[in-house]
Formats: structure tokens, sequence, C-alpha cells
RNA sequence: GGAAGGUUAGCUCAGCUGGGAGAGCACUUGCCUUACAAGCAAGGGGUCACAGGUUCGAGCCCUGUACUUUCCACCA
């Protein structure tokens, strides 16, 4: 970098740049070091089907920043990659494109399918990795995994068959929930419920005996030819007489009897429900207490099946049209009342899902849950913020078994083999060939595959080797962090938790730290239906990867879902520039060609004061990353950088720099480059390609930045009685300011200024900076008032009378209404002060330092005063 | 039905274990001051939803109310 550097900071000319630098020095690589400690994170793996987005974008950059700090902090940081094989999302998203040639899956069978979908794989699957590399994520890219590689299959293998052996695995026959467009069954974390308006409809079944109809009310007419039952409840006495008697079903012409369940609320409808066991998981578990039958009507793809009659081959929704229709030329539909209720859906097509009785594979929860939720409530795992805990621990207290098998067959097959001879089941880690019961060759595998959380649950520890008992994962795991957002904690935190504990007996990580959403500018979810997606390649694009990390975690705070705002994201942008800009600076002045700070002797007040502001940036920065406050770390950051460093620093600087006194200068250089390095250290984290981009062209020791040692608080660097000093200067410099600004005076019109004050050291050493920030020609610190300051413009701090002789005649009458006004303001203030100080409660109880801060509070305030009645009495004298 | 958030400046939001309310954007005024107009300086703007309570002291803790968002469960 020189002189003729730009003077913006352009992004595109640097990140894909400095990233090849990285990549190429292996800075992202991650070896076991005796000499370190871990740090490990395992990324959410992205659908291979995925296209960036802002979740992805978030995720990121609180991950990257997490493992740039501890990189930088020395410890062995690794951040392991991946791409999700994402069963259903994958298989759709090839069927289409199959569709567009005529096809389907089943014209391919099922093995040329498969290649189909790793062709796809091979040439897509690797698109959202190069996306991510825009954001600057410095993963271990060697280590990428993928969820169907040969390591995870294996540890999928191993997790099935060993859960098996254990029993906590099973195959049953349940209702579970189907997808018809998808035609798999799906686990509960699946489906989304919706509010759908729809209709009750009062149906009349006619009673056996002749003796009349009961009305029952339902959503969902179209199942009714499934009914094998009517319910009341025990104690309603419209009904009592009729439990044990039958009714006939109508259309099917079926008798089926009336039954007594406490399952039904009397207030709601008619207190009669029809029982439909095959398609309703209440009305399942009342035909098991009652013995009812099973009847599916609707068949795997929505359609109404053989046992629907003359509804057969209709499909769901048409045959409820159909039935009502019916119904109504019987006259017995009683009423339609308009109704709405929660529609379960499809996660993934958003299709109303059906509960269906279906022979599924399922993991047993119970017995798993009861680690999960000890590690989490002993602490061993810990969610930020705390209050996920919750969340999780609810879910995870009232867990159902697993529906994991799925009709699909992109995903990892169930290794289960079915006997055709003796109908015993094979489970298996190795291919089975024959029946390990009898023998028999006549056997077939489960055509079924896995849900795909199923493998995503054993990330952590499958992608460090595990079931092997590697080095790695013996270094490594349990890993430290988890970053995801709260919409996936049950399809995949809690799983990864009991997973971990039951496979490897310990949990994955010992935090989990959990990000809200981000939303566009008027708080909607992006979606694709809503077109109101942000591209998070495109925001890169226009204001570089830094900002867009900057804006995720600005402005929000952890856990809470954000609102992305455009402007947001150029405001970051603007502040890298500044720090572009202010790197020019120290690099136009700079004549040393080493980083090292000049002994203390040399520093003058202004260089104590940067280097005390930056040691509690430092110390305070660093104990918030360390609790994860990430937001509140950068915030610090940022204020000391634009606030203190840009905005004062520098600007006290130029009087030295652009000074006669070589020693003074070089001073002055010296702290500016070692603050520079320290500021580029303390936002890399945050910021990786423009302070990498500007360390490499400082003087610097190390090969990057990237690698470089990450700050430390130093006692020896903590100045308090300068920062005093430097308050007392600066506060005359805005206050100066401040009155010029209200004359209107523009700061090309210089004059002399008199500093009339007890502390006369403090000022006559800051009369450089006075000169040149408050817009002097000359400055005259004394202890008493100057010549003529009756015809002065003034203003005063506590430890000092300020006089600007301008060529403007000061209005007296105004100057003194200033002046009251200001006066009015202090005494309100150590009259409250004072209030404070003399209750015996306060001073008893208080803290020492909040005590302090009020009695310096009331010193400094009456300080102020004096000085204004000082100006006030003499204003009055010239009115006179 | 259960749970968890939110309510602070015109807008979007910070405010860590209680000790005199902040940022970004927007707005007003003056500045192209030899790092930066993607900037500098100065300024306006808030009974921190409401009502009680605890405390010497409450935006922060407790109770209740109102409005709002989300998650879980679910009555056919």
């Amino acid at each position: 970098m020189a002189r003729e550097l730009p003077k913006t900071y352009d992004p595109k000319q640097v990140e894909d740049r400095i990233y090849r630098f990285w990549q190429d020095n292996g800075f992202f690589k991650t070896e076991r070091d005796p000499d370190k400690k871990p740090f490990t994170i395992v990324m959410p793996p992205p659908n291979v089907t995925g296209q960036l987005h802002m979740g992805h974008a978030m995720d990121a950059a609180l991950q990257d920043i997490l493992i740039r700090f501890k990189r930088m902090q020395g410890y062995a940081a690794l951040w392991v990659p991946g791409v999700d094989h994402a069963g259903i999302a994958t298989q759709i998203r090839v069927e289409e494109e199959l569709r567009k040639e005529g096809l389907t899956r089943y014209d391919l069978g099922r093995e040329k399918f498969l290649e189909r979908v790793w062709d796809w794989k091979h040439k897509y699957g690797n698109r959202i990795v190069e996306q991510q590399k825009k954001l600057g994520a410095s993963c271990d890219w060697d280590r990428a995994r993928f969820t169907m590689d040969e390591g995870c299959s294996k540890a999928v293998r191993e997790v099935f068959v060993s859960l098996y052996e254990k029993g906590l695995i099973y195959k049953g026959s349940r209702i579970i929930n189907w997808c018809p467009h998808c035609v798999t069954a799906l686990s509960d974390a699946e489906v989304e419920y919706v509010d759908k308006p729809g209709n009750l409809w009062h149906m009349r079944y006619p009673l056996t005996d002749g003796s009349g109809y009961l009305v029952v009310a339902t959503t969902r007419p179209e199942t009714m030819m499934g009914d094998t039952g009517v319910a009341v409840h025990p104690d309603d006495e419209r009904y009592k007489h009729l439990v044990g008697k039958t009714c006939i079903l109508p259309l099917m012409n079926r008798e089926i009897p009336i039954v007594a369940d406490e399952y039904v609320e009397m207030d709601f409808g008619t207190g009669c429900v029809k029982m439909t066991p095959a398609h309703d998981p209440n009305d399942f578990e009342v035909g098991l207490r009652h013995n009812l039958d099973s009847v599916k009507v609707i068949a795997d793809d929505g359609t109404i099946n053989e046992n629907g009659g003359r509804y057969c081959g209709m499909d769901r929704y048409e045959a409820r049209k159909a039935v009502v229709a019916d119904l109504e030329a019987l006259g017995l539909l009683e009423k339609t009342e308009p109704y709405s209720h929660n529609v379960g859906t499809c996660y993934r097509c958003h299709s109303d899902v059906e509960p269906i009785i279906s022979a599924q594979w399922f993991v047993k929860m119970q017995p798993l849950a009861g680690e999960a939720l000890r590690v989490v409530r002993e602490g061993e795992t810990r969610f930020v913020p705390e209050r996920f805990t919750k969340t999780y621990t609810n879910w995870m207290e009232n867990v159902r078994d697993w529906c994991i098998s799925r009709q699909l067959w992109w995903g990892h097959q169930i290794p289960a083999w079915y006997c055709a001879d003796c109908g015993h089941v094979t489970v298996s880690r190795q291919d089975a060939l024959c029946c390990e019961a009898c023998g028999s060759r006549n056997i077939e595998r489960d055509p079924d595959v896995l849900d795909t959380w199923f493998s995503s649950a054993l990330w952590p520890f499958e992608i460090l080797g595990w079931p092997e008992k590697t080095p790695d994962l013996d270094y490594f795991y349990p890993t430290d962090v988890l970053v995801t957002g709260y919409d996936i904690i049950f399809f995949w935190v809690a799983r990864m938790i009991f997973s971990a504990c039951e496979h490897t007996g310990r949990p994955p990580f010992h935090t989990v730290l959990i990000h809200g959403l981000v939303r566009d500018d008027k708080g909607r979810k992006m979606s694709k239906s809503l077109g109101n997606g942000i591209d998070p390649l495109e925001m890169i694009e226009r204001y570089g990867s830094d900002a867009l990390r900057m804006n995720m975690i600005t402005g929000n705070s952890p856990g809470n879902d954000m609102r992305f705002y455009v402007e947001h994201c150029e405001a970051m942008r603007n502040f890298a520039n500044k720090l572009w800009n202010a790197s020019r600076y120290v690099m136009m002045n700079l004549s040393i060609e080493r980083n090292e700070l000049p002994a203390a002797e040399k520093l003058e007040i202004a260089d104590r004061w940067i280097l005390s502001k930056l040691n509690r940036t430092v110390r305070e920065a660093t104990e918030n990353l360390e609790k994860f406050e990430l937001g509140v770390a950068i915030q610090k950051i940022y204020d000391f950088i634009w606030d203190d460093y840009c905005d004062w620093y520098i600007e006290l600087t130029k009087a030295r720099l652009y000074g006669e006194d070589e020693a003074a200068k070089l001073t002055a250089q010296q702290v500016l480059l070692y603050v520079l390095d320290q500021i580029l250290r303390l936002m890399h984290p945050f910021m990786p390609f423009v302070t990498e981009e500007i360390w490499q062209a400082i003087p610097h020791a190390g090969e990057a930045l990237i690698t470089a040692k990450w700050p430390e608080y130093d006692e020896s660097l903590d100045y308090p009685t300068e920062e005093q000093h430097m308050d007392s200067v600066m506060q005359a410099i805005r206050t100066v300011r401040n009155r010029r600004a209200e004359m209107n005076v523009p700061p090309s019109k210089k004059a002399d200024l008199y500093v009339v004050t007890d502390k006369q050291e403090v000022f006559t050493e800051g009369a450089a900076f006075i000169t040149r920030l408050a817009y002097a020609d000359r400055v005259f610190v004394s202890g008493q008032e100057p010549e003529g300051h009756e015809d002065m413009a003034q203003c005063v701090t506590a430890d000092a009378r300020l006089y600007l002789p301008l060529a403007q005649l000061v209005d007296v009458e105004k100057e003194l209404a200033r002046v009251e006004k200001e006066s009015e303001n202090a005494k309100k203030e150590i009259a409250r002060a004072e209030a404070q100080l003399a209750n015996e409660k306060f001073v008893s109880r208080a803290p020492a330092n909040v005590i302090q801060v009020q009695r310096d509070k009331l010193e400094q305030n009456r300080k102020l005063l004096t000085q204004l009645e000082e100006s006030a009495q003499r204003l009055r004298k010239l009115q006179k």
C-alpha cells in the first residue's frame, strides 16, 4: 500500500485474492498439536441442492468469527465443513429434471436413478462450497465430508445395527405422517401445522334398529368409508342409551358399533365422533381400546383405494366433495358450518399430510432421551442464549418414537433383509447374502432409506472418524461449539445430542450457540414463493463480504430474529472504508519499517491515552468473545476504532506528523502503527478480508494476520492520569467547536484562543491539540483573563474558561442568557448529586465506586458552575 | 391448552451480573479542514407499553394488565 492507493476500498479487488492467499498457504488446515488446545466446530452441512441464503451467511459468519478468534488465540482451531445429501429435497430436484425429459424414476429403475442423482451431486454439490468461500469461511476444506460418503455410510450402518441389537430400533405398524406428494413417510418433526379454513360437516348416521340417527361432525368426510365405529363420551346423557348399539355407515351400508370413550369432548360438535382408526392418530388409540377394525381407504398417492366403494380412484379432495354431495342427496347432511382448523403439511412440499397406518422403522426414544436430558440439565451442554434450554427440554421430555424410514431411493438404504422362506429379518453391518436364521438365499433388502436427519445426527463424531477410534476423534472430540438457528433444534441439535451420548458416551459439544432467522425488511420470512429473499452473493458483490458478515452480528441480539436492511450493510461497508482510510493515513506518513512501541518515557499524553483506551478495549472485547457475546464485542471494537482512533487519535497526531520535531514524529508513527496493528487483529475475525489486505501492506512480523496473535491486556499500558488529562483537553475542544458552530463560524476562519485555567500544565501540554482541533490560530494558556476578554466570545468547561476573539460583535444579552441556562443545568445536577449523597442509606449501602462517581460528578459540576458564574458576572458588567 | 420472546428516538434495534438512556439509518446546521463526502464538526429528538411492588436507587428484578411474534400440543 502506498500513496497512490485509491481513496475508497474496493472489496472486489481484494477478497478473492486474499482468500486464495490463505488457502494456498494452508492457513485453514488444522492438525493435531500436542502443544495446543483443540477448538472444534462442525459446520451444519448445507443441502447439496442448496443455494447460499442469508441463513447460511449468518451461520458462517458466527462460526468463522469464533474459529478465527480461537486460531489467533493459539488453539488448534478446526472447522470441519461438509454437505448433506438431503434425501427428499435432492430426490425431488432430480425427479423434476427427469420430468422435463418425460421420465419418472420408475422408468429408470433404482440403480440408474441413483446414478443420475450422483451425477447431479458431482455437478452441483460444489456450488454451495464455492459460495461459502465467498463469505470468507476458514474451514479446513481438505476435511470436507458428505453425509453419504464411505465413512458416514459406515457410521450410519453401525448405528442402525447397534440400535437394532439393543432393541432401540424396531419395525412396526403405526399411524405415521404420510406425504402423498413426496410419497413417503415423515417424522413428526417434518410436519408443519397450518391453520386452514375448512368446514365442519354434520352427518347423520342412522341407527341400525331404525329408532333414528346420530349426528357426527367431521372436517374430513372423505375418510368416512374407513369409519369402523362412532364414539361418545361415557357420561354424555344424550347418548348413554346408545352405547353398545350399532349404526349404519351411510354410503357403505356397513354396521358399526357405538362405543363410549373419554377421549370424546361432549361440548364439541355434536358429541358424537366418527372413528377412523386407519387415518387418525386419536381414533387409532380409541380403536385399540375398543377393538375396532382398521380400514385403510386412502392410498399412498392420496387417492381413495378399493375399500372406498364407488369413490375408489378419486383424489382425496374430489372424494370429499363427492361424499358430501351424496350425503346431501340422501338427506343425511344435517348442516355445514365453516370451521378453520390446523392441517399438517409436509415441510418440503407443503402438501397436506395424511395420517396413515403403515409399517415403518422407528427409533425408540424413551431410553435415549434420559441421558440427553441429563447432559443439558447438568450443564455439560449449554445453550446460548440460555432460554433455548427449555425449548429443548420440553421437546425431549415429550418426544415420541422417531419414524426413520423413508420411501425414497436417495439416501442410506436400510440394512435389513427379509427372508421369503422363514420371514426372519436379518439386520447386518455387512450386506447380507443369506438369512441369518434359516440360511435361505431367498432374501430381499428393505427398499427404504433412512431419514436424512438420521445421518446428520451423527455428524460431529462421524466426520472425525467414528466408529474407528481415530487420533482425530481422540483429539478434537467432543467438539466445542455448535452454531445453528433455533429452527432446527428439534431436527438436528436434539438428535445429535442423544446420538452422541448413546454412541460415544459423551455429549457432542459443550455449547450450542443459537441464532435467529434473517427476515426481510418488513419482518417476513425470506422465501422463494414471496420472492423477497435477498441474495447474500449479491450483497457481497455490492458491499463486500466483510460488510455482510458485520451486518449479521451487529444491531441484533443472540437468538432473536433480525431484519435485513441493505442500508445497514452499506453502513458496514462504510466502516470497512473507514478502516482502509485510517490505514492509508498511517501508511502515507510512515518512515519506519518495524512495528515496535517506543520506550514509555517517549510517549506523549495522547499516545498514553490511546494505548490506555486500546488496552481496555482488548480486555473487554476478549471477555465478551469468550462469553459468545459477539455483538457486544464488535460494538466496543467498532467504537474504539471510529471514535477514539480515527476521530481523535489520528487528528491528535497530525500536529506531530506535520511538524518539525523528528523525535516526536517518530514516536507518533510508532504508536499509530502499533495501535493500527492491534486494531487489525481485533477486527480480523469480523472483517477478515480488509484487515488482512491492510496488514500485509504495513510493517509486520509474521506471515499473515489470520495466524497472528490475538491482543492481550497489558496492565503496564493503563494510563488513568493521562486519560483524565486528555478528557480535560477534549472537553475544551468540544466546547469551543460547539461555540463556533452556534455562531456559524466556518472552520477556515481561525481565531486566537485564550485558555484560563488552574491546570496550566495540562492545557499547555494539550495546546497543540487545541490549536488544531479547535481551529485556533494561536492558543494562550494562563491563569487569568486576557486583555480585552470583554469583547470575546466565551465558553467554559469544568477546568477552563475559553475566550475567542472573533470579529463578530458579541451579543451580550444572548451570551448571558446562554450562560445562565448552562448554570441552571449545573445547579440542577449539583442539587441532585447533593441530595443523593446526603441520603444516609445511599452512602451506607451503595458500593464505594458508585458513591465516588457521584462525588466526582458533584465536584465537576461545582467547578463548572464556578466558571459559569464568573462568566456571568463579567457579562453583567458589560451590560451596564 | 402449554411455553418462550417482543413492546426503548421518526425507522430498525443494542443496552452484559440493578448505579443518571445508546448505535445505525433518517432529520437540522456548517464544512470538499493535505486518511476518508462511503467523510468531518455541531445539533434536535425518548414520562424505556401500562399499573403495582422490592430497593438508598429499576429500561434491567417480582406480580399483574394490554398489545404483538414465534414454537409445541391439539377438539373430531
